[in-house]
RNA sequence: GGGCGUUUAGCUCAGCUGGUUCAGAGCAUCUGCCUUACAAGCAGAGGGUCGGCGGUUCGAAUCCGUCAACGCCCACCA
């Protein structure tokens, strides 16, 4: 077969992917074998691929097929998540573009319209993944709404609020006004926003004097029922036991005094808004004020704050900001920059807001979850993370686990007609619990309403590890049993609350088990400017066009080679690019060993028998050093070693050793070793890239009759190089140096590479592996001489010198000049080891291998310079 | 405000518990080659006071202190 010179991947991936697609190569059932396990992070039902799919999949495919090749029972399970904001808020969208609100449906008609929009865009991602190559399960995909996961969730709610540990109440809550529904504090991001302070006037009452108040929400005062003051603050002593007048709104309120107050901050005076702010609601608390909620759930004003009702937030502060100004009641307004929380999925200022939601307990959790991992039961790389761990865990509030949504898994509280509620998992066992409760026997389903809210997301991707295997439904069974714990979790740092911690507690809390062993904490993808790539920057390529350019392989390349475990990756076009060119490379390298002919008695052009040594040698050695890279999980160091072994020692060095003459055959045992070769660097490349292995790994394999045959089935396991091996290695090293030596030679006086040259060495001194060397430099000759020719250039490998006689194409003076600068240099070395050795206190306190090193270097020195001084004399004869 | 991290060649990074002639790798750059596998290639070369300062030590990129710049996480200062 004649194989291109240029490696085409469209029509490779597509092919082997639908291979092991079919003969079901990706999947794994429990069995004897060790099982490596990982669960997919699973990206949200409706999410598109992007770069940071891309890279976290291609990391977590190379570890699965590195383990299938360990002879591991790989098990990569795939899964989307329901992911209830988002996908509420689209489906929401799309009913808004056909003119239908939300409200004008029941919850079973919203819900049909969810799971149409989830049928038709659900699961694109999971498409998206096979193009890069990803070895999931398939058929075990799973989704956090299905039934079994569903059921584990409902089933995982009932037990925490039987055990005491979910419970229901009236708590300050962040409050998304465009999603409306309540957040939890990890879906709260902070951002930077440049606003203004607003400095009011309050008078005090029956009096003409005014207190100052500096605010940065001046339409929350129709929601203030107190003034505070700090009672250790000399300048506000006089406003003690007043009452002051609400600006506008003209509510008397009290003056209240409390430490809390910064006196340093503005004027030292605070309003106090208890319905609309934590601290204020703290406030509030303490001192019984009453609290007025001016907000309608989707922030304009309500009806109880009896003026701008109706009004928008905002426009409610910039009329404000007038009308104060208008009554003379603004003081002035500053430029003042503050942190405001935003919604994580909408974007917009959550508003605080006091609500009955539903809670879990945390401190019983973050009990069990912290201990296994700062002790390294669970492993986190890079360990940077177990600190900003520690600090969340030690500081954890409770989990606001209801939110206001139809799309997720319904809360499975039921309330009685009487007041009161019942959880259980059905609605039969809630009735059955409701007449126990009210000993109220005509009680029928129809009088239970069953809570209108859904659960948070993360309430049921906490399960994941643990409900992949039905391990909550049935904690007994095979899988669980086989696959859990997991083997190891690849993800983001910015989840790690939302998930990772609570997954370990998820695990400990119902399997008594850690979920995962190890955790890979990916950087964030970056444009090369360092920006994180997002679509509204449209900084983010797509990484199916980067498929379609460079292939798969390539990519996968380019995306891992800058990017060490928690290291941010800053993406870069050209780094594909290296990735394909490399692919290339294995391609034309293959099709060089492919042509070649054997023969019996093939005359050989130089000693094969110690390059094919050598180079299974080299294998050895790189493959202890790539083991050594994976267990660390520095991966894109492992595939550099992988990718220098095989430009640089294979395809410069070993190819071009063994190469036949134009047109000649190549003796068979070396072509065997060959392709052997050739066999183990596919397995070595194969979990970084799956296709191009794949396909030459086949062409290598053709004769094997073996039915579904894949190298995907295969294992690899290579020795530790023995000591015979390095000695091996450490004559080539020289070697490739002697030869390397001579190439710089004919690059500085322009000999072309087909001039054969001689090579003199002094007498009684060897060349190793001389008659590779000859070929690899293209020397006709090697010879020891006692004394070197007249108009030879020199080079030095370790301390022996090396000589080219070139005539008169030498320029004496030069080489003299330059060979006197070396030895000034060596002189420089020299004085500075001998005024270390002649330190009394380094002699005496360095360990004495140091000491002789030291020495060493000094014996070495010199016979460099003994020799350059040789040569200068010998040139200037 | 608290915590963490980073700073080494033009770029992206490696350099573990101080001591291999230790200052490295890949890419980029420069020079020369279209040499029958590959110009997406080959051969060779240049390039860094290891962020600044101070300290410990016989010896510091490595340990300590401090300063600076950048980044991330957490936090209720209106």
């Amino acid at each position: 077969m004649e194989l291109a010179s240029k490696y085409n991947p469209s029509e490779v991936e597509s092919k082997w992917y639908k291979y092991w697609e079919e003969n079901k190569l990706f999947s794994s059932k429990p069995d004897g074998r060790e099982p490596y396990t990982i669960v997919i992070p699973p990206p949200n039902v409706t999410g598109v691929l992007h770069m940071g799919h891309m890279l976290n999949n291609t990391i977590q495919d190379i570890l699965v097929r590195k383990a299938r090749l360990d002879g591991k029972n790989a098990c990569w399970v795939p899964g989307t998540d329901h992911a209830s904001i988002a996908t509420e808020a689209k489906v929401v969208n799309r009913l808004a573009q056909h003119g239908i609100k939300k409200t004008d449906l029941t919850r079973e008609q919203f819900l049909t319209h969810a799971w149409d929009w989830t049928h038709e865009h659900g699961g694109i991602i999971l498409k998206q993944l096979r193009r890069l190559g990803a070895s999931c399960d398939w058929d075990r995909t799973a989704f956090t709404m299905d039934e079994d996961r569903s059921k584990s969730v409902i089933k995982v709610f009932c037990d925490l609020y039987n055990k005491g540990l979910i419970y229901r109440g009236v708590r300050m809550v962040n409050w998304d006004p465009k999603a409306l529904t309540a957040l939890s504090d990890e879906e709260v991001i902070y951002k930077e926003e440049h606003s203004k302070l607003y400095y009011l006037r309050y008078y005090v009452e029956g009096e003409d004097r005014y207190a100052v108040v500096a605010t940065t929400r001046p339409e929350t005062i129709m929601g203030d029922t107190a003034m505070c003051i700090n009672p250790n603050d000399p300048k506000n002593q006089w406003l003690k036991g007043k009452k002051v007048i609400v600006p506008l709104v003209g509510r008397v309120i009290p003056v209240i005094e409390d430490e809390y107050v910064d006196i340093e901050f503005g004027t030292g005076c605070l309003k106090v808004t208890p319905a609309h702010d934590v601290n204020d609601y703290m406030l509030g608390d303490k001192y019984n004020l009453p609290t007025i909620d001016i907000f309608n759930d989707n922030g304009t004003i309500s009806e109880a704050a009896g003026m701008y009702v109706g009004m928008d937030r905002f426009d409610v502060r910039r009329q404000i900001e007038k009308d104060l100004a208008d009554a003379n009641l603004l003081e002035k307004v500053e430029d003042y920059t503050n942190k405001v929380g935003c919604s994580e999925r909408t974007g917009v200022p959550i508003e605080p807001k006091l609500s009955m939601q539903w809670f879990l307990k945390m401190k019983h959790f973050a009990d069990i979850a912290l201990p296994p991992v700062m002790n390294d039961e669970i492993r986190f790389y890079p360990t940077k993370y177990k600190v900003t761990y520690r600090n969340w865990l030690e500081n954890i509030k409770d989990w606001c686990i209801s939110r206001q949504l139809w799309w997720g898994h319904r809360i499975p509280a039921y309330y009685l007609p009487e007041g009161g509620f019942v959880v259980a998992e059905t609605s039969e066992d809630a009735l059955r619990l409701a007449i126990e409760k009210t000993g109220n026997t005509s009680l029928s389903m129809t009088d239970l309403k069953q809570d209108e809210d859904a659960l948070d997301t993360w309430f049921s991707s906490w399960l994941w590890p643990i409900s992949l295997f039905d391990g909550i439904n049935n904690p007994g069974n095979e899988e669980i049993q086989y696959y859990y714990p997991t083997t190891t979790l690849v993800t983001g740092p910015d989840i790690i609350f939302f998930w990772v911690a609570r997954m370990i507690m998820a695990g400990y809390e119902y399997i008594g088990k850690m979920p995962f062993r190890n955790v890979y904490f990916t950087g964030i993808v970056r444009d090369k400017l360092g920006r994180k790539m997002s679509k509204s920057l449209g900084n983010s390529p797509d990484p199916l066009m980067l498929i379609d350019k460079f292939g798969a392989d390539g990519v996968r390349m380019g995306m891992l080679l800058s990017a060490p475990a928690g290291n941010d990756i800053l993406f870069d076009e050209s780094l594909c690019q290296q990735g394909s060119a490399f692919c290339n490379k294995i391609w034309n390298a293959f099709r060089l060993v492919q042509g070649w002919q054997t023969a019996k008695n093939a005359k050989q052009t130089a000693d094969n028998a110690p390059a094919v040594q050598w180079f299974e040698a080299k294998l050895k050695e790189a493959m202890s050093e790539i083991e050594d890279l994976y267990s660390k999980y520095r991966l894109s160091e492992a595939l550099m070693t992988a990718f220098k072994l095989f430009t640089d020692e294979f395809s410069g060095w070993y190819l071009e050793m063994i190469k036949p003459a134009y047109q000649q055959p190549i003796d068979a045992e070396t072509y065997k070793a060959t392709l052997r070769f050739f066999d183990i660097l596919m397995k070595i490349l194969h979990p970084f890239m799956p296709f191009i292995t794949e396909e030459l790994w086949q062409v290598i394999n053709s004769d094997d009759m073996e039915d579904c045959k894949s190298i995907m089935n295969q294992t690899l396991h290579l020795d530790a190089p023995t000591e015979t091996d390095r000695r091996l290695l450490a004559q080539v090293e020289e070697m490739k140096q002697v030869v390397a030596g001579v190439r710089a030679i004919r690059n500085q006086k322009n000999i072309a590479p087909k001039e054969p040259l001689i090579l003199e060495l002094a007498e009684g001194t060897v060349l190793p592996l001389a008659t590779l060397a000859a070929k690899m430099a293209n020397l006709c000759e090697v010879k020891n001489v006692s004394e070197k020719s007249e108009g030879s250039m020199t080079f030095l490998v370790g301390t022996q010198e090396y000589a080219i006689p070139l005539g008169n194409l030498i320029d004496t003076d030069a080489e003299i000049k330059k060979m006197e600068t070396e030895i000034t240099r060596l002189e420089g070395f020299m004085a500075g080891i001998q005024k270390k050795l002649s330190n009394e206190k380094f002699v005496n306190n360095a360990p004495a291998q140091v000491v002789e090193l030291e020495r060493k270097k000094l014996s070495d020195a010199q016979t460099k310079i003994d020799a350059l001084r040789q040569s200068i004399s010998a040139l200037k004869k």
